[in-house]
DNA sequence: ATCCCGAGGG
DNA sequence: CCCTCTGGAT
């Protein structure tokens, strides 16, 4: 098959992005969140984890710890304690509690608004300063491309790429800069609908006709 | 490339 | 049992 053109690729990509939305009209983070702050911590724990998760620890986190100031003076033992079903607990504890005092050692606790100042903060790396930027701040400086993204952005074709930062860059190319927020929601949605990593339904899908992994 | 790590599904 | 879930640091 001869590969698909870059200006054929950009056109699918719009279609596809039309019935997604129209499929998923409310397509956003399923993360609890009332700021910022919260918005960062939750991301942070959702890494390995479903979000339905972090929602059941988070209510418990910002009672204890409702704002940088709380978190950059939090015990390790109490913060492991309170995340430890999502995982990792340790690095995530100690990751949270690093990136609460460094936010008020550098920033006088407010969130910088760059991709660099974001990802010096201790356990923000690119896709989490992405989703703070798109959802917090609304600023799409980028893609998030989490393990939802890096799979669809597969079977649909749109890269063929491995890594998350290359995966990124052709999403860039494909999608217009104002798509690059809702984009990560959409094909989020969708992954955990119809096209999760096993068992795929395609004939579920409203984009199986576009999409070159498709049996239907 | 490897490690961190729990919980749920199949 | 193995795989997956909105990754990041070494």
């Amino acid at each position: 098959m001869a590969r698909e053109s870059k200006r054929a690729k950009r056109e699918r990509g719009g279609v596809i992005f039309g019935l997604l939305e129209r499929e998923y009209p409310k397509a956003m983070t399923a993360l609890d969140h009332r700021n910022p702050f919260e918005l960062a911590v939750a991301t942070i724990l959702s890494a390995q984890c479903t979000d339905e998760r972090v929602n059941m620890v988070t209510p418990e986190l910002f009672r204890r710890f409702p704002d940088p100031t709380a978190l950059a003076s939090a015990s390790r033992d109490e913060l492991e304690e309170v995340v430890h079903s999502t995982g990792f607990f340790r690095n995530k504890a100690k990751n949270l509690i690093g990136m609460a005092q460094a936010l008020m050692r550098e920033h006088g606790g407010e969130f910088p608004r760059t991709l660099a100042q974001l990802t010096e903060l201790p356990g923000i790396g690119r896709k989490t300063a992405n989703v703070i930027l798109g959802n917090a701040f609304g600023i799409d400086e980028g893609v998030v491309v989490d393990t939802h993204v890096k799979r669809l952005a597969g079977r649909m074709g749109f890269s063929r790429e491995k890594t998350p930062e290359k995966i990124e860059l052709d999403l860039m190319e494909v999608f217009p800069r104002e798509r690059w927020t809702p984009l990560s929601h959409l094909l989020i949605f969708h992954g955990r609908g119809p096209c999760p990593a096993r068992k795929t339904r395609c004939h579920e899908c409203v984009v199986a006709h576009l999409c070159p992994a498709s049996l239907v």
